[in-house]
RNA sequence: GCGCCGGUAGCUCAGUUGGCUAGAGCACACCCCUGAUAAGGGUGAGGUCGAAGGUUCGAUUCCUUUCCGGCGCACCA
């Protein structure tokens, strides 16, 4: 029995063989799996397959249609599609229809900056508005209609599954429509409404501008220091609690003098300290902490403090207006700071976002007296009007000289906003837009927007994960109204129309009317029908809301659209709700940033014109940071392309490591973990091809029962743990749990304990064997429940897996199927007793290598009654599953009876078995002239 | 500046209502197998739980402060 005489008994084994390769080759093979499902029409046959089914009603939230897709598209699309396919398997029909956001401004800003580039900017300007505007329109639409197309590919290339063939768009005239009559609803229900709001204006121009359309560049402008005399002096006298023998005045700093005319208040902040000042005879209060820096600018020679007082105290004071015939009062505002002026602000609502804040807070007037050509109209006093405001400056700095109001003056330079298109310095200035107010009661059911959507919040949405809620209960508490128009080109127009006297025309039947108009030609036809063409279709004598005295042959079109987010938060509507999608949606799943955005801005319109949230759920993902914590971004050079991604690593490795990341908070990316990923995919990939290798020539059918004494019982129940496991993180969208408890199934469970059991009846059982063909019946059943439970994650891998596991048969896809169905599963309450004596078994195994038993082929473990000191009844327990216990631990055999515990015996003297190679006390010379144990003689077939 | 979230082994993360020697995977070290082989298996070494206070018999877990990072909001009169 040495080795030469050996005999080699590898061609009699049933070694393990399979076409399932162990390398995944996924860059090259994903674009053809593609390919096929595209040819097979995979999303059609799903959806023909849950015809009837539930629905399971799931929106996309649009992308904006821009760029190239990146990391953050990336993780929000596979997480989607992670819902999309664990609800399929569950049996639920999930019509997924892709969508993006088409209009506004970077678009715009995008396709005017190639005008301007391209020397086209003079001859626009030369065109009547509706034709400049449509010839913009059309080269934003040919813009969004290309990256729609470009991300569309790159997303189905992560191997998510919606109607790419039917994505919404919310240029597409069906949207534009249906958005449309969300808006009717919302002014039906008295919550729109038009009011002044400051914006960046443009002279030059004479039109709104947004903030990127806005260079800041240097400019000097005259700043200075003037004088509000206080009305009431025995007020301040309270306020600083001394005697004053003289009216103190408050005062301010401004670099704009010409929105003086319009002060109408002047802010301090509450919890700082102010002080009252003697400066070469006047009297002022200024904050105390600044004062020192204020007198050496003002350059004030006699100075003395007087007293000190909070801000709060100030608050509620009584100025006159220096040159207006009005007075003002003081108002708290957090938002001052002492780092330049007074640390009092002067306050003109009509002419700064904070300052309009501060007024709507305060109950003050949007009072904006210049006109859009930068001149005063006829409200200021007679020497300003219609005098502009940048010669405004200099007239009212002099004037104020004159009434001794002036403090101090002087050239000042700072950083100040410019047209990017004219080069010219731009102004805030109110203009009337249109509003969804969230504190005006809704009239179906009288409560506010506010308060619909904080209830809704608070009871009839749940939030994954739930301090989401506290989240977004924060912003509706202190939102302002919604602002919805802007004064751009592309995008949706506010169906709005102008009656001779300037007021506005618009009624929730006229806005169906031009609905009706978009839903046939686009929005578009706003810029090429004229006024009377668009409502056509309306008719005034039954539309009770309609203004008396309404002339529609009078009306000329309003030139505002809307907010890009108007549109985005019809979708519910739009998409759902038109395409008989459902409604409400089940779930929303964006990055935490919507909760201000889509989630927000979807809830108010939905609240407000059908009294339903329209979603169930609200789930949110954090965002992409560096392995070191930081931002993504292309200027610190620390941004991953997707598309370099894919092609070093694959989609299906992309989506195993999204679904392995904690997305609640920050998700550091880096090359490093995708490297990572790929490995333990590798590992899933390779337990999943043991198995397939060892299912050749199993034909299932009948089943083959399988006792929960054996190890293959041990495996079944631990499959049907795994599958009920899994379901249920999909269900609770916890990804990540599903992740790690397939991958310690595949590691731990399959490859390290079962596969490693089961190799030596795998391999040398007769081919038939009973046994045998137990284990394949388990093994098979693991293939199977594994390409379910993979699918979401690894759609590719699961795919060709399952065509594997069916004799290469090509069209059949795990997509098509629900979860298999264990039955139930016994577990036998032996195993534990059984791992408790394979971890001490191998523990023994790695100290006996130092006496020389390197192989647990030539070691055999003995059990005895010492190991119920440590695992009560564990020696009673073994009994029952004594026939798989060697295959457990990796060892000829084990014995069980003594005094001992678990020890270790050297079998290295006792005969070997050619072909097993165990030491099982069965082995002999066999007719063959062979060493072989009973087993491998009868698998051969000798005596 | 304000609101919300996070900071546990080299890395990615678990740690239920405060309580047995703080867990897992990867990576690492050593070893085995060579009939899953550009595979597989075993054993082991890694942590003052961001920092500082406090409550408690006891705190990674509760409270306060602070530092670092992220998202959102606001701001530069």
């Amino acid at each position: 029995m040495t080795e030469s005489t050996a005999r080699d008994y590898r061609s009699t084994l049933n070694l393990p063989k399979t076409g399932f390769a162990m390398k995944a080759n996924l860059a090259q093979a994903e674009p053809q799996t593609l390919k096929a499902w595209k040819e097979r029409g995979q999303f059609e046959s799903i959806m023909a397959a849950r015809d009837g089914a539930e629905p399971f009603v799931f929106h996309d939230g649009p992308p904006y249609a821009n760029g190239n897709i990146h990391v953050g598209h990336m993780l929000n699309k596979v997480l989607k599609d992670l819902v999309v396919r664990s609800r399929i398997l569950e049996g639920k029909r999930v019509h997924y229809v892709p969508g993006w956001d088409c209009h506004g401004l970077p678009i715009e800003h995008k396709v005017m900056t190639e005008i301007v580039k391209g020397g086209k900017a003079e001859k626009l300007e030369t065109l009547a508005p509706d034709v400049r505007r449509m010839a913009i329109r059309r080269e934003c639409a040919a813009y969004a209609e290309k990256f729609i197309k470009l991300q569309g590919e790159e997303m189905q290339r992560l191997l998510t599954l919606a109607d790419y063939a039917h994505p919404y768009a919310t240029m597409q005239p069906a949207y534009e429509a249906a958005t449309l009559e969300v808006f009717a609803g919302m002014v039906e229900q008295g919550v729109v409404y038009r009011d002044l709001k400051p914006v960046h204006w443009s002279i030059a121009n004479r039109t709104a501008l947004a903030e990127a359309e806005l260079e800041y560049e240097e400019r000097q402008d005259l700043s200075v220091y003037v004088d509000f005399e206080l009305e009431d002096r025995e007020a301040a006298e309270r306020a600083f609690g001394c005697e004053i023998d003289q009216t103190p005045c408050l005062m301010i700093w401004t670099t704009t003098p010409w929105t003086l005319p319009a002060n109408l208040a002047i802010a301090c902040h509450p919890r700082y300290r102010y002080a009252l000042v003697e400066h070469d005879g006047a009297l002022s209060i200024v904050a105390a902490e600044l004062w020192p820096k204020v007198a050496a600018t003002i350059k004030a020679e006699k100075v003395r403090m007087l007293a000190e007082c909070d801000g709060a105290a100030l608050v509620g004071l009584g100025y006159r207006h220096p040159f207006c015939a009005r007075s003002g009062r003081v108002v708290a505002a957090e938002y001052v700071t002492l780092e330049d002026g007074t640390g009092l602000v002067h306050t003109a609502p009509g002419h700064g976002a904070e300052d309009y804040r501060t007024g709507l807070k305060e109950g003050l007037p949007t009072y904006c007296p210049v006109r859009d050509d930068g001149t005063y109209d006829d409200t200021v006093p007679e020497w300003l009007r219609g005098l502009s405001v940048w010669d405004a400056n200099a007239k009212v700095t002099e004037h104020l000289r004159d009434s001794g109001h002036l403090v101090f003056d002087h050239a000042f330079t700072h950083s100040y906003p410019h047209d990017w298109r004219s080069k010219t310095p731009v102004i805030f200035r109110a203009t009337e837009q249109w509003f969804i107010g969230v504190d005006r009661p809704v009239k179906r059911d009288g409560r506010t927007l506010r308060q619909l959507a904080l209830d809704a919040v608070e009871h009839r949405v749940r939030f994954v994960p739930d301090w989401g809620r506290n989240r977004m209960r924060g912003m509706l508490e202190n939102r302002p109204d919604w602002c919805i128009s802007r004064q751009r080109s592309w995008g949706l127009p506010i169906p709005a129309f102008l009656q001779p006297d300037g007021s506005a025309f618009m009624t929730a039947a006229s806005i169906r009317a031009v609905a009706a108009v978009f839903a046939q030609k686009g929005s578009d036809a706003w810029f090429q029908l004229s006024a009377q063409e668009l409502l056509a279709g309306y008719d005034a004598s039954k539309d009770a809301d309609a203004p008396a005295g309404l002339d529609l042959t009078t009306l000329t079109k309003g030139s505002d659209i809307f907010d890009v987010w108007f549109e985005a938060g019809s979708s519910w509507h739009s998409v759902l709700r038109t395409r008989g999608i459902g409604f409400p949606s089940e779930l929303y799943l964006e990055g935490s940033d919507q909760h201000r955005g889509w989630f927000q801005l979807s809830l108010l319109p939905a609240l407000a014109v059908t009294g339903e949230p329209p979603f169930r759920t609200l789930l949110t993902h954090g965002f992409m940071v560096d392995k070191d914590g930081l931002k993504m971004s292309k200027s610190l050079g620390n941004a991953l392309d997707v598309a370099a991604l894919l092609k070093d690593y694959g989609a299906d490795v992309a989506r195993w490591w999204v679904s392995s990341v904690p997305y609640d908070g920050d998700i550091k990316i880096d090359l490093e973990y995708f490297r990572l990923a790929g490995e333990s995919y590798r590992k899933v990939r390779n337990t999943i091809r043991f198995l397939l290798s060892n299912l050749e020539g199993f034909v299932p059918g009948a089943r083959v029962p399988v006792e929960p004494a054996s190890i293959d019982g041990w495996a079944l129940a631990e499959l049907a743990t795994l599958q009920s496991t899994v379901r249920a993180a999909y269900a609770a969208y916890d990804f990540r749990a599903a992740h790690v408890a397939i991958f310690d199934f595949c590691n731990e469970t399959l490859s390290a304990i079962y596969c490693a059991a089961t190799k030596d009846r795998l391999y040398c059982d007769a081919r038939d064997a009973a046994r045998r063909r137990r284990t394949q019946q388990v093994m098979h059943d693991a293939v199977t429940v594994l390409c379910q439970l993979l699918v979401p994650i690894l759609p590719h891998t699961a795919d060709e897996a399952w065509s594997a596991l069916h004799g290469g048969a090509p069209g059949s896809s795990v997509m098509a199927t629900t979860h298999l169905d264990l039955g139930q599963v016994a577990r036998h309450g032996a195993w534990d007793a059984a791992f408790a004596v394979r971890e001490r078994a191998l523990k023994a195994l790695e100290s006996a290598k130092a006496s020389g038993i390197e192989n647990p082929l030539d070691a055999g473990v003995s059990v005895g009654r010492g190991i119920d000191a440590e695992v009560p009844g564990a020696l009673d327990a073994l009994a029952s599953v004594h026939a798989d216990l060697a295959d457990l631990c990796g060892v000829s055999r084990v014995t069980l009876g003594g005094d001992g515990g678990v020890s270790i015996t050297d079998l290295r003297n006792e005969p070997r078995c050619d072909r097993s190679w165990r030491r099982d006390g069965t082995v002999r010379q066999r007719s063959d002239g062979g060493m072989l144990s009973d087993r491998d003689a009868a698998a051969v077939g000798v005596a």
